[in-house]
Order: structure tokens, then C-alpha cells, then sequence
DNA sequence: CAGCTGACAGATGTTGAAATCTGTCAGCTG
DNA sequence: CAGCTGACAGATTTCAACATCTGTCAGCTG
């Protein structure tokens, strides 16, 4: 049965995401996951050298899902400027899910924010990237001005922070916000046309 | 002397903001400003009514400071193009200024955003207007295109959030945030350009 | 002997009683 | 009598003793 199975990453990954959404990160412990795996605590050290590799260990599994999801739309065969009004549309409405389906999670993941986690940075990364694979394509196809892909995505990314940076996540909620974002994206984007 | 003038809002205002400096926000006490007056606290209530609303004042007088040096430059006879920008920069420095020089009432201020006081709220609304005079005497000269100039201004605030949002302030230290600035108002005022 | 346990030291968090603070108000004082 | 005081009730904060947690490691076990 499973509490016999080998003791993997994995499983004391699982562990740890129930462990959060039940306690919070405030109170959620490594006794805890080990309790909720039926093993000493000692075990979960042999996996992970500290409660914070642990957490960002989490924390990186749950980033990665919203980096999958938005990968898809970088792939569409829309046009640049489709694919970069859905993809920052889709970036919005999965960290306003998070935020409001996982709020134990989202806190997690805010607090190591605070941090400068390494996985946050990543996660960032491996976003701007995807908005410069976009950029580029729509510098490719005449439609978008940029000297810099990688400085203007950076930029996109960076006039858009209102509406995925986890310290805005209380404006959220708020009546308008989805006007506010349609705002600031028609900006940016006809900043973005070429002339 | 001056301990025996009469107590007014203005000297419970000064001495307080001197008090926050002093203790912080967690730890500033209205028995503290009392003391630091040299009068009882029931004296301090008659001129406010609560903590809050002697926290708010302050915070109110600090954030009217700002407000007058940016009516300056919208006051200025450059070109709007210029305006807008000088006007986004004083902003920045503006901000950063305070966050850096005066610690602990920008603590007190982001607790007050973060608790969405009045004086804030009132604050935003000051700024977004001054905003939306450049922009619509922009759109009057023909350099900008602007269907509604207030929803604009708005959108141009919003875009710019990571630069004056107290909740952004640890990174306004950081080493390229100037060009991070930079790349993101050259993006927006070409956004704002007439075709 | 690879993987796990459980006892341990030092760090961190909890708890409840004592101290301080907030906000009110009857009355003092110039 | 306008302006201030200081005592008070209830709310909040502090502090120190106690409990739990983190991270290590010698040794057990299959």
C-alpha cells in the first residue's frame, strides 16, 4: 500500500502542497508533511536540505503550471498581436485564479516572492521569454516595432505588473479591473505597431 | 515659549510626523505624541478623533507635499510629449526619494494604501488628474490620440505602477531600474503618439 | 548498506498575565 | 467657558516561561 512505497521527492512534494492549503504557510510545518506521509521528519531532510528548498520546490511545481498553460498560446498560429493580447489576458486570469482558488498557495508563493526566491526569478524569466518568442515574431512579420525583443518584452511585462505581480492581488476582486487591464493593454500594444 | 502657545492641529501634525520617524508606525503611540507636546493625550483627541484619522492627516500633508512639486511641471510650457515625461520621472524620483530618506513614514503610508484610506484614495485621484491635463492638452495640440483622456491618464498610471507603488519600493534600489523605467515610458508615449 | 529513525541543541513560536494604549468624559483652571 | 487634564473601561501589546520546530547525526533495520 502506499504509505510502504519508497519515499520520493515527488510524493513529499504532494504532501507538502496539502499541507500548505490545509495550515497556510505561516503554519505549516515539516513535522506536519512527515506526519501526513507516516514518516520522521529526518526523512524529509534526506530529500530536502532546508523547509525553504522545500517550500520553493513547491512553490517552482505550481509556477510551472501556469508556464505550461501559457506556452500553449505562445504556440498558437494567431497573429503577433492575438497571441500577445491572449497570452497576457491568459497570464492574468490564471494569477487571479490562483490568487482566489489557492489563496494558502498564493500566499506561499507571495511571501517567497518577498524573498527573491530563486524559483520566482525562474519563473519570471522563463515568462519574459516567452513574451520575447512573441515580440520576436511580430518584429519578424512586419507588424510590431522593437529594436529590442528581449528589452521590450521586458518592458510589456513590466507596464503589465499590475496584473500579475502577487502584491497587487487584493485589486483583483475589484469591480473595473478587467476594464483597467483592457486599458493598458490597447496602450502597450499601440506602442508596440510599427509606424 | 513654545510649550505654552496654543495646541494646534498643525503642531500635533509636526509632532507627530516626527514621532513616526522617531518609532515607526508599529510602535508610534498617541501617548508618544502627547509626551513629545508636553500635553495630555485627551488634549490630542479633541483636534482628531482617532489614531487613524491623526495617521491619515499626516500621511495626507506628507503625500500633498508631492502632489504641489508635480503641479509644477504640469504647469510647465514644454511640448506635452516632454511634459509627460518629466512629469513620470519627477513622479519616480519623487517616490523613491521618500522611500529611501524617510523610512518610516513611507511605512506609515504604504500601511495606510494598504489599509485604502481616504487620503490615499484622494491622492491617486489628485495625481490621475494632473495626469489627464497633459494628456488631453496633448490631444488638443495633436501629438497624442486619445479617445477619453482620463481613461488614458488612468491606463498610463496603471502601466507605470511598478515605479511609484509602495508595494514595489524594495526594488526601486536595484541597479537597471532606471532603464527598466525608461523602456517602459518609451513604450507608452509611443502608445499615446497620433497616428 | 541504503534508507529511515528518534534524540538532541539551538532557534522559533505560543500563551497568558501584566503593562500599555485608545478613546471617553466629568471636572478643573486661567 | 474654551481648552486642558487625568482617571477610567475595554482593547491591544509586551514579556517571559514554556512548547514546538528546524536541522543534525549516530545508530537501527530490513
Amino acid at each position: 500500500m502506499a504509505t510502504t512505497e519508497i519515499l520520493t521527492a515527488e510524493r513529499i512534494l504532494v504532501a507538502t502542497e496539502e499541507v500548505l492549503r490545509r495550515h497556510g504557510p505561516a503554519k505549516a510545518t515539516v513535522v506536519d508533511v512527515a506526519r501526513a506521509l507516516g514518516v520522521s521528519h529526518g526523512s524529509v531532510y534526506r530529500h530536502f536540505r532546508t523547509k525553504a528548498a522545500l517550500r520553493e520546490a513547491v512553490t517552482k511545481r505550481w509556477l510551472d503550471r501556469t508556464t505550461q498553460t501559457l506556452s500553449a498560446v505562445v504556440a498558437q498560429d494567431h497573429d503577433p498581436q492575438a497571441r500577445l493580447r491572449e497570452w497576457l489576458a491568459a497570464l492574468f486570469t490564471a494569477k487571479r485564479r490562483k490568487a482566489g482558488g489557492d489563496p494558502e498557495l498564493f500566499a506561499t508563493y507571495t511571501v517567497l516572492a518577498g524573498e527573491s526566491g530563486e524559483a520566482v526569478g525562474e519563473h519570471i524569466a522563463t515568462l519574459t521569454g516567452q513574451l520575447t518568442e512573441i515580440v520576436r515574431s511580430g518584429v519578424d512579420s512586419g507588424v510590431f516595432a522593437a529594436a529590442d525583443p528581449a528589452a521590450t518584452a521586458l518592458a510589456l511585462f513590466h507596464a503589465t505588473d499590475r496584473f500579475h505581480d502577487p502584491c497587487h492581488a487584493r485589486e483583483w476582486e475589484r469591480p473595473g479591473i478587467e476594464d483597467e487591464f483592457e486599458a493598458v493593454v490597447d496602450l502597450v500594444l499601440r506602442g508596440l505597431r510599427a509606424a
